[in-house]
DNA sequence: GCCCTGTTAAAACAAATGTTTGTGTCTCTC
DNA sequence: GAGAGACACAAACATTTGTTTTAACAGGGC
């Protein structure tokens, strides 16, 4: 069978040697001696470590933002003559059926979302950036459609719950291969990253909806 | 003034190094350097690089432990008589009032949880490995109480809950600084991480107790 | 005095890292 | 077929890494 070319060789080992290890963790020469190109290769099509960590992430990205965006149009547009704001329901349901149909190859979600949390966790300064700089307006939309979906919580307490959820989401897929170790060691249950999001939307649905707290008795 | 003797600097300075940086991304020469010790000290004091993450690790969790267990111990005695399970707010109360009675001292807490979530996120198996060899039966015991507080739910959902949430906190304190700026300037609120613990409870109460998700589509 | 022990200091070590260089080898164009 | 451009390859380069070695220093007990 033809190999694919040297490019995409690297992307396709990079992106899993990465979401196993972290990028500091993974050197080219790991990178390129088990895509079977040569160690320059990298440099030579990507410029540098950093444009090749970015590159890979704009691999998934870049489709996912199409998609995400053209389902929000969609989203909005049945909701437009209704008076009604985009239950947050749907919303949720939205983004998570975008998440899951973009791959349809390898296990390629599990790696995405492992990539993704390390973006948060790892160093990698240059990351936040590129993302930011690149996808700041998707997420800028997402916000303001979740504001409309629940317009009875205050700004500040929305704005924590939400990180507060987005923390569950990352930390979870991105730690999933040793949680998953552990539930199918003491539950004998193995499940998909499919089913998981699945069984864990009415999670974040529910903390998003729940009581505010009453409030603190003043202390010292 | 006199300055704290070789270990102790090593120590404050590698755990705030760690939490800004990750481990892979911080060498021995910057935490030296920056701890005005020799580079040596390091190997001297605690055999490796490994070791010192491990004690870095174990300077917070063991008088944490201590304290834990014995906030269990007399949560139980108070529940014992009664043949009702400690409820669930009961325990998250018991949990986030130990967490936060233990520091006093610097800004611990936030440096705490980020390096808390970095042991989870990044590679560095022996770090898991050792909290789990020195810590799993507190883990394990507060699991257990977490299991008779929630007897409705199927084991693997509160698994999966239980690290969902687990997430949120980490990750929330963990990025503390840059959520609380954001926050604060959008909002012109500043809030404390006692108040925000105490807002995020009901949050995660609701998040435990939320439906479980009807049986997924089938597909493929 | 001397020796022993615990600690610090400077230097060197071996290994691993990202990047660059020079050369060879194709393939397409004129 | 000659020349050019794109790519692959091996080797070398300059740093940086964790660790080890060796010597120096300080203090207390005999």
């Amino acid at each position: 069978m033809a190999q694919p070319d040297t490019v995409t060789r690297i992307l396709d080992t990079a992106e899993v040697l990465f979401a196993e290890r972290g990028f500091a963790e993974t050197s080219l020469r790991t990178i390129t001696s088990k895509a079977k190109v040569n160690l320059a290769a990298v440099n030579y099509h990507f410029g540098s470590k950093k444009s090749l960590i970015q590159a890979v992430f704009a691999r998934y990205l870049d489709p996912f933002a199409v998609s995400f965006h053209a389902a929000l149009d969609a989203l909005e547009a049945r909701y437009r003559d209704t008076s009604d704001a985009v239950p947050l329901e749907a919303l949720l349901e939205t983004l998570t059926r975008t998440v899951l149909e973009i791959p349809a190859e390898r296990d390629s979600l599990k790696v995405f979302m492992r990539l993704l949390g390390l973006a948060y966790s790892q160093a990698q300064g240059h990351l936040r950036r590129y993302l930011q700089q690149e996808y700041g307006d998707l997420f800028t939309r997402f916000t303001e459609l979740l504001r409309r979906a629940t317009p009875e919580l205050p700004e500040t307490e929305r704005f924590w719950r939400l990180h507060f959820m987005l923390g569950s989401v990352i930390f979870i897929l991105s730690g999933l291969d040793a949680l998953r170790d552990i539930a199918e060691k003491d539950f004998g249950e193995r499940v998909s990253v499919r089913e998981l999001v699945h069984r864990l939307r009415p999670v974040v649905v529910e903390a998003m909806n729940a009581p505010i707290a009453p409030p603190m008795p003043a202390s010292t």
